[in-house]
DNA sequence: AGCACGCCGACT
DNA sequence: GTCGGCGTGCTC
C-alpha cells in the first residue's frame, strides 16, 4: 500500500532545524474571487513594510499563476515549511481598509450568515472605495529637504524658482505641477529645473477629481426634554460613561421624540471627540432626517443607496479620517470605517429592509449588536413597535429597556376606530373603497382645514383579474403570481418581475367578454377620492409615482405646504412622516398581510397599523385613526387600536413559543429553486435527508420542516421549494454547514440559505 | 471560479 | 497515431 505523499514530504522541521534565517512572514490571504477559504503566500522582502491585515493583495494563483486580487487577513512569522509558498506579486491599497476589529466582525459575519468570507468583505468595501472612484493617478511633487539644506542660504537660484520651491514648501502637502505652476504664479520651465537639480522629487500618487463637500456648520439648540426622554438620555449617558457595552431598547410611542434623545446622547459621544453612526430604514433617509442631524451636528455623513461610486468613495475617505462625527446611512452603513466608534443607534429597529436580501443576507441591527459588543460601545435600538425578537431579549434582562409612553408636549395618542367591513359590504351601500363612516370622517377633517393619509399596502388599479364564466385568473406566465390590472397604462402586470400585457376586456380562455376586475389598489382608491372630492388636491404616493429621482421630496413637499389635501399611498407614507396638520389617519384594509403564510403576518399588521396611526395627531388640531377591517377582533389589530404593544407581544409570544419560532428558536431557510421542478424538488429533498442526518446526532434539540414548495412556488420561471430548520442556533448551523458541504446541484439549481430569515415567501 | 490533467471518439 | 470532448480535482 503506497504511503501518502503528504507523510512522505511534509513532516513537521524538528526543533532543532529551526534557527532565525528558517523563518518567513506569511501572508493569510482571502481571495475576492477563487476558492472559498484562506491560501497562505510568502511575504517578500520588498513587500515586508506595506503588506498589512485590510489591505488588498495581488498574487500569483493556480498552476498558470494567472493574478488574482485577494485580502490578507493575517501575517504570521513562520518557521519555513517543506512545502513552498508563492511569494506576493504587490500591495493594492496605501492603507488598510479595514481595521482589526472591522476584520473580525466580517468573520463574525461569515460564519453567522454561512456564506463566504469574501463576499462580506466585498459587501463592506463599496466598489467606489475598491476602485478608488472621484480619484486620479498622477505625479505629485514635493520638496527633498535635504538637498534644499545642502543649498545653503541665500540660496543660489533663479527668482522664479526660488518662488515656485518656496510656494511648495509652504503648501505643506505635495502638488500636482498644474497646481504649483499656478501657485508661484510660473510656467513649466523652472518647476522642471527644480526637478533637474533635484530640490524637488516627484512620485506617483492620488488627487481627488471632485472638490470635497462643504459640510454646513451646526446652528440649531438642543430642545427641552420631557421626563421620559430624559430618563432615555440617562440611561444612554450611563452605558456611555461606563465605557462598556449595553443594548439599550427604546420602546417609545409614535412622536414620543426618540430622535432628539439620540441627537443629545450623540452630542455626549462627541464631546468625547468620538463618533457615531446612525442606521435607519433607506425610506427614512430622507433630506428632512438629514437636516434634522445635520442643524445639530454640521458635519454629518450621509451615506444612501443613491450615492455615485466617486461620493460613495469621498464619504467614505472623509469617515475614516475621522472628519465626520456622525454617520447617518441605511443597513450598509453599519459598516461605515469611523476611527473611533462611541455609540450605535438604529432606529425603527423592527423595520424589514435592515436585513439584506442578497449575500451576505446580514441583518444590520445583529451586525450591530456584535459591533458594540465589539467595540465595547453602547448600541441604541429605538423603535414604536419593537421587533419580538428584540422585546424577548429586552424582557429577558438582555437588553436595558427604557419606556415612553408618552408624546412630546403631552399631546394625546390619536384615537383609534375600527370599521368592521363584514358589516359595511353587508349595506352594500358604498361599493367602493371607502366606507360612509370614513367618508364623513374625511368630510369633517378637511372642512376643518385639516388633512387626510389614506393607506392601502396595494399599488395598481385592480389587484384581479378573473372570469367569471370559466373562472380564469391572469397570471404571469414566469411566475405564480395573479396580475395586477394598471388602469393608467391599459396593462396588466405581474408585481414581481414587471411582465406585462395589454388589459384584457374579454377571457383569454373562453372569450366572454364580461372578465371582471377586482380587488382594490392605490389606483383605484386615488380615483375614487378624487370622485368623492374633487376640490381637493390628491396625491398617490407609491412605488408608480415615486420612480424619479427627488420625487419622494417633491410630494412630501406638496403634502407639508398644505396644498395637497388628501396623500394616499402605500406603506411608504406608514412611516415617519411628521405633518402636524394632519388630523385623520384612514387605513384602507387593515388585512392586506395579515393573512399571509407568514409566521410574522400578524406583527406585520401590528405594526403597520400603529406606525400608519403615528402619523396623526401631532399637532394641535389632534387627530384621529379609522380602520377599515375584515377582522376587527384579530388579536393584531384590536391591540393596534389601543396602542397596545404589550398587550399584542404578550399575545403573540406564546403563539411563537409553542411553534417554536423565532423569538425562541433560530431559524435558517433554504430556499432551492429551478426551471424543472421535479428535478428541483428532488434535489430539496436531497438536502433535507441530509439535514436530518445532520440533526440525527444525540442530544440535538433542532427540526426540519419540508421540503415544500414556497408560499410563491414559481418566480421567473424557476419553481421554488423551501426548508425550514429550527432550533438553537450553532445546532442549525452546523448542520446545514455539514448537509451542503460540497454537495453539486444538478443543472440549472441553485439553492440559498438565510440565517435568520425576514422574508418568508 | 478558472485551469490543468485525464481518459475516450473522429480526424490527418 | 493525434486533436480535443468536457468530467474531476486542485489551487497556498
Amino acid at each position: 500500500m503506497p504511503v501518502p505523499q503528504r507523510q512522505l514530504f511534509e513532516t513537521e522541521p524538528e526543533p532543532w532545524e529551526l534557527d532565525d534565517q528558517s523563518r518567513q512572514l506569511v501572508a493569510a490571504v482571502v481571495l475576492a474571487e477563487g476558492p472559498p477559504r484562506e491560501f497562505d503566500y510568502l511575504v517578500p522582502d520588498g513587500l515586508r513594510a506595506s503588506v498589512e491585515p485590510g489591505r488588498r493583495v495581488k498574487a500569483p494563483f493556480g498552476p498558470s499563476n494567472r493574478p488574482v486580487v485577494g485580502y490578507c487577513v493575517r501575517l504570521e512569522d513562520q518557521p519555513v515549511g517543506r512545502r513552498k509558498l508563492k511569494p506576493l506579486s504587490s500591495v493594492l491599497d496605501e492603507r488598510s481598509l479595514l481595521r482589526p476589529a472591522m476584520l473580525r466582525l466580517t468573520r463574525w459575519i461569515a460564519e453567522h450568515y454561512l456564506c463566504d468570507w469574501a463576499a462580506v468583505l466585498e459587501a463592506v468595501l463599496p466598489a467606489g472605495v475598491r476602485i478608488q472612484a472621484g480619484t486620479r493617478l498622477t505625479t505629485l511633487l514635493s520638496v527633498d529637504e535635504d538637498a534644499v539644506q545642502k543649498l545653503g542660504t541665500p540660496p543660489k537660484l533663479a527668482a522664479k524658482q526660488l518662488d515656485a520651491l518656496r510656494a511648495l514648501a509652504d503648501a505643506k502637502r505635495p502638488m500636482t505641477p498644474g497646481e504649483l505652476a499656478r501657485a508661484a504664479r510660473c510656467g513649466p520651465g523652472p518647476i522642471t529645473s527644480l526637478r533637474r537639480k533635484g530640490l524637488i522629487r516627484a512620485h506617483a500618487g492620488r488627487v481627488n477629481t471632485r472638490l470635497p463637500e462643504e459640510m454646513p456648520a451646526a446652528c440649531e439648540k438642543h430642545l427641552v426634554m420631557n421626563p421620559d426622554q430624559d430618563r432615555a438620555l440617562k440611561t444612554i449617558v450611563k452605558a456611555l460613561d461606563a465605557r462598556r457595552h449595553q443594548t439599550i431598547l427604546i420602546h417609545g410611542v409614535t412622536g414620543s421624540g426618540k430622535t432628539e434623545v439620540y441627537i443629545q446622547a450623540i452630542q455626549e459621544v462627541i464631546r468625547f471627540g468620538r463618533q457615531a453612526i446612525v442606521l435607519v430604514p433607506e425610506i427614512s433617509l430622507t433630506p428632512q432626517t438629514v437636516d434634522r442631524f445635520r442643524r445639530r451636528f454640521g458635519a454629518v455623513a450621509v451615506l444612501h443607496s443613491h450615492l455615485s461610486d466617486a461620493e460613495r468613495h469621498a464619504s467614505w475617505q472623509q469617515i475614516a479620517e475621522g472628519a465626520a462625527p456622525v454617520v447617518v446611512g441605511a443597513r450598509s452603513a453599519i459598516f461605515a470605517p469611523v476611527p473611533d466608534l462611541g455609540l450605535i443607534v438604529l432606529d425603527e429597529e423592527h423595520e424589514s429592509s435592515f436585513k439584506q436580501d442578497s449575500v451576505p443576507r446580514y441583518h444590520a441591527r445583529d451586525v450591530a449588536v456584535a459591533r458594540a459588543e465589539a467595540e465595547n460601545i453602547p448600541l441604541v435600538l429605538g423603535s414604536a413597535t419593537p421587533s419580538l425578537e428584540s422585546w424577548r431579549r429586552a424582557k429577558a434582562g438582555r437588553y436595558a429597556l427604557v419606556e415612553m409612553p408618552r408624546r412630546v408636549m403631552d399631546r394625546p395618542l390619536p384615537t383609534v376606530g375600527t370599521i368592521d367591513l363584514r358589516v359595511e359590504r353587508g349595506r352594500s351601500l358604498s361599493s367602493g373603497a371607502i366606507s360612509r363612516q370614513m367618508l364623513s370622517a374625511m368630510r369633517e377633517s378637511l372642512e376643518d382645514g385639516g388633512q387626510v393619509i389614506l393607506l392601502l399596502n396595494r399599488r395598481g388599479f385592480s389587484t384581479h383579474i378573473q372570469c367569471p364564466a370559466c373562472g380564469f385568473v391572469v397570471r404571469c406566465p414566469e411566475c405564480d403570481i395573479a396580475l395586477t390590472h394598471h388602469r393608467k397604462e391599459a396593462i396588466a402586470l405581474c408585481h414581481y418581475c414587471d411582465y406585462e400585457v395589454p388589459a384584457p376586456t374579454a377571457c383569454p380562455t373562453c372569450g366572454f367578454t364580461g372578465i371582471r376586475y377586482s380587488g382594490l389598489g392605490t389606483q383605484r382608491l386615488e380615483a375614487e377620492v378624487r370622485a368623492r372630492f374633487p376640490d381637493m388636491l390628491c396625491l398617490r404616493m407609491d412605488t408608480d409615482t415615486m420612480q424619479t429621482p427627488g420625487s419622494h421630496q417633491r410630494a412630501l413637499a406638496a403634502f407639508r405646504s398644505g396644498k395637497v389635501r388628501i396623500l394616499l399611498g402605500t406603506q411608504m407614507i406608514a412611516k415617519g412622516l411628521d405633518f402636524p396638520n394632519v388630523t385623520l389617519v384612514g387605513v384602507i384594509n387593515a388585512d392586506t398581510a395579515l393573512h399571509l403564510p407568514d409566521f410574522r403576518a400578524a406583527e406585520r399588521t401590528f405594526q403597520l397599523v400603529t406606525q400608519v396611526a403615528g402619523r396623526t395627531g401631532r399637532g394641535p388640531k389632534g387627530g384621529r385613526v379609522l380602520v377599515q377591517t375584515f377582522s376587527p377582533d384579530h388579536p393584531a389589530i384590536r391591540a393596534a387600536v389601543r396602542h397596545d404593544y404589550a398587550a399584542f407581544a404578550a399575545g403573540e409570544l406564546p403563539i411563537r413559543e409553542m411553534l417554536r419560532y423565532p423569538p425562541f428558536a433560530d431559524m435558517i431557510r433554504l430556499v432551492i429553486r429551478g426551471r424543472s421542478e421535479p428535478i428541483t424538488a428532488s434535489f430539496a429533498n436531497t438536502i433535507a435527508e441530509r439535514l436530518s442526518a445532520a440533526l440525527q446526532q444525540p442530544g440535538t434539540d433542532a427540526r426540519v420542516l419540508g421540503p415544500a414548495p414556497c408560499p410563491f412556488a414559481r418566480l421567473r420561471g424557476r419553481y421554488r421549494f423551501q426548508i425550514q430548520v429550527q432550533g438553537p442556533d450553532d445546532q442549525l448551523r452546523s448542520a446545514v454547514a455539514a448537509a451542503t458541504a460540497g454537495l453539486q446541484p444538478p443543472d440549472d439549481v441553485q439553492w440559498i440559505v438565510d440565517v435568520d430569515p425576514v422574508e418568508m415567501l
